[in-house]
DNA sequence: AAGCAATAAGTTACCGGTAACGTATGAGAC
DNA sequence: GTCTCATACGTTACCGGTAACTTATTGCTT
């Protein structure tokens, strides 16, 4: 089977043409549908297409027309994270949908790979490009603004995108998340996270929360960055460091449900009592959060709908539809029970 | 920015080649470097590469010449599942180091979907094929068989594959857990799924788990398959379900930990004890498992690596390297503390 | 200084489709 | 009967690279 590595045996639309006895040019109309030739002649070719198995090559297409392919290149962080995850489901599913296909790119959150990403994809000429954050090396934007093609920034929301951009302020759901727990009565509020860049909306979320603690008095001083995925084990061996060299901390704000579960585990496994000897706060409202013993206090994000949204925003600019250049896809605040109940303020 | 739909003003080894004031072939070689031009034409050309921000195109050198393209297809079922979404990381990770690019199918369990799919991305001339499972529509086989391309069917091992195979043998690893929970003292065991599709590898798992429990006395009269996704939340009402329906029940085998920990939580909500009134028993040892408050009785597969494996395989038959048509995976049998100590016999 | 090989180019043709244009055929109008 | 015009095709050229071949230039022998 695979000792011809070369596409030669393949089915070419000229070898249709010769068993029809008919010009490729025929064939290549017949294929096509858009008329010109008689109903005696389709059926004539189309029974070769069948019995010769004829498949289209689409790399001839594209490269000879001023067509664009169907490719849409979308780079995604890692998929351990439950959240790109669901992202590029619901960018795939839609682009599907639509006839597209997606060209997969995992950049491990790191510009270069990102970069060398865009590079190699571009070279495939890919109708579109969805990306993931809004931090991109300059090399990397000054290439996709070079291709002229699509490109929706997805995820952390770009207020002057390179094109286009859906997702949510990853600045404003840090605060808000913030000043809730402010609203819980608590001061002294950890993190822990695994962001180790600057460049990325976890840690323009943890601004905005710093910043709304601040405001209201309290202090994010314990911050734990782990180099690891933002995973349960993670979040339960960050929650052991951060409770054993703090144990004065009162509630922690996670970067995502998974590793708050993984915390909350570990706090279960040490006989705290949650929320009442300390509060936990995830973020992303994730499947797990729903079915934990306590209702997880977490932010809610649409991230299939972001996903099928940034898909769509590409789509309606490929088909020359109008579509917004931005596009807030919001958030919710998800009370739960794992921290204190606000104060009736 | 998208104005300009089609790629004309994309700069071409021609544009090169005028503003070098050398011929087009010298520029392909140069940018291939495989020798044939002086260091004083090699910079000469590089420059305006640079000056011009030439990307070359993929497209017209996999179409002109009869060297394979680099892209490799990859159909995954879903990825809200993450025993899939780990597999595509290890994929995707390691045919990116080789050069390779994922072009992403779902196929959401369904063949339909599938064959639908392999037609589209065969008529990309991708290098190579990644299919999840082994069961295919026949048209779908057909293609892929006179595509001529190297393929790798994983998950669900396939002893005569269409072309080579990694993953594990589903039935013997359902065996396996059945016999374990016999061992245990368990004899009225439930199952919990969401299959509903006899040509899967969940499904295969299940005979296997059966055909042990039945040989050792044993019975899986409750078999309960929801329509819905493999996730906590099911798991929990599904489990709801099930001991309303079969109280009797004494353990429950679910299709994947993340039903399991969703049983689990039902179960603890209504105090019962794990496993003292009730045994609890997941698949696939997902990270969530190492963390719950009792280990999870599990099954491990090591998912990234089989992901790997598979990529691997692809690029050793790419490059003509010699590789094995069959592997085995493996797996293991975490014991956990959700069901009962097995008997010492 | 002539001969010859190695090096550094240029030329031509082709991959598999499609746009643009050219041409044969037949039906209907007068 | 021939003129017109739509219909149903065929022909040619081209997309952006590269293989295969040809040609010009240089350097080294003897």
């Amino acid at each position: 089977m695979a000792d011809k590595v070369n596409k030669n045996n393949r089915v070419s639309i000229s070898e249709v043409a010769v068993a029809s006895g008919v010009s490729k040019m025929t064939v290549s109309r017949v294929l096509r549908g858009e008329g010109g030739y008689s109903e005696k002649t389709r059926e004539l070719v189309m029974r070769q297409v069948d019995k010769l198995g004829y498949l289209p090559n689409r790399l001839a297409t594209v490269f000879a027309g001023d067509q664009a392919s169907t490719f849409v290149g979308v780079s995604i962080p890692d998929l351990g994270n439950e959240v790109f995850a669901q992202v590029l489901e619901g960018i795939d599913r839609k682009l599907g949908a639509f006839g597209h296909q997606t060209v997969l790119g995992l950049t491990q959150h790191t510009q270069k790979e990102e970069e060398a990403w865009i590079r190699t994809v571009l070279s495939w000429q890919p109708a579109g490009l969805i990306l993931t954050g809004r931090f991109h090396a300059p090399r990397a934007s000054e290439m996709v603004k070079n291709a002229g093609i699509p490109v929706v920034e997805i995820w952390d929301l770009n207020s002057s995108p390179l094109d286009m951009s859906v997702g949510i302020n990853h600045f404003d759901a840090g605060f808000d998340m913030g000043r809730y727990l402010i609203g819980c009565g608590y001061q002294n509020i950890g993190y822990v996270g695994t962001s180790h860049d600057t460049a990325n909306a976890a840690t323009t979320r943890l601004a905005g929360f710093s910043k709304a603690v601040e405001t209201g008095g309290g202090a994010v001083n314990k911050q734990l960055c782990l180099h690891d995925t933002a995973g349960y084990y993670p979040g339960y061996y960050g929650t052991e460091q951060l409770l054993t060299s703090s144990p004065d901390i009162e509630c922690i704000f996670y970067q995502n449900d998974a590793m708050a579960f993984g915390g909350m585990q570990y706090c279960v496994s040490k006989d705290m009592c949650v929320p009442e000897d300390i509060g936990i706060a995830g973020w992303g409202d994730l499947p797990i959060a729903a079915v934990m013993s306590k209702r997880l206090t977490s932010m809610h994000v649409p991230h299939l709908k972001l996903g099928q949204a940034a898909a769509e925003m590409m789509i309606a600019r490929l088909s020359g539809e109008p579509t917004a250049d931005v596009r807030d896809i919001g958030f919710t605040l998800i009370p739960g029970s794992t921290v204190r109940q606000p104060d009736p303020s």
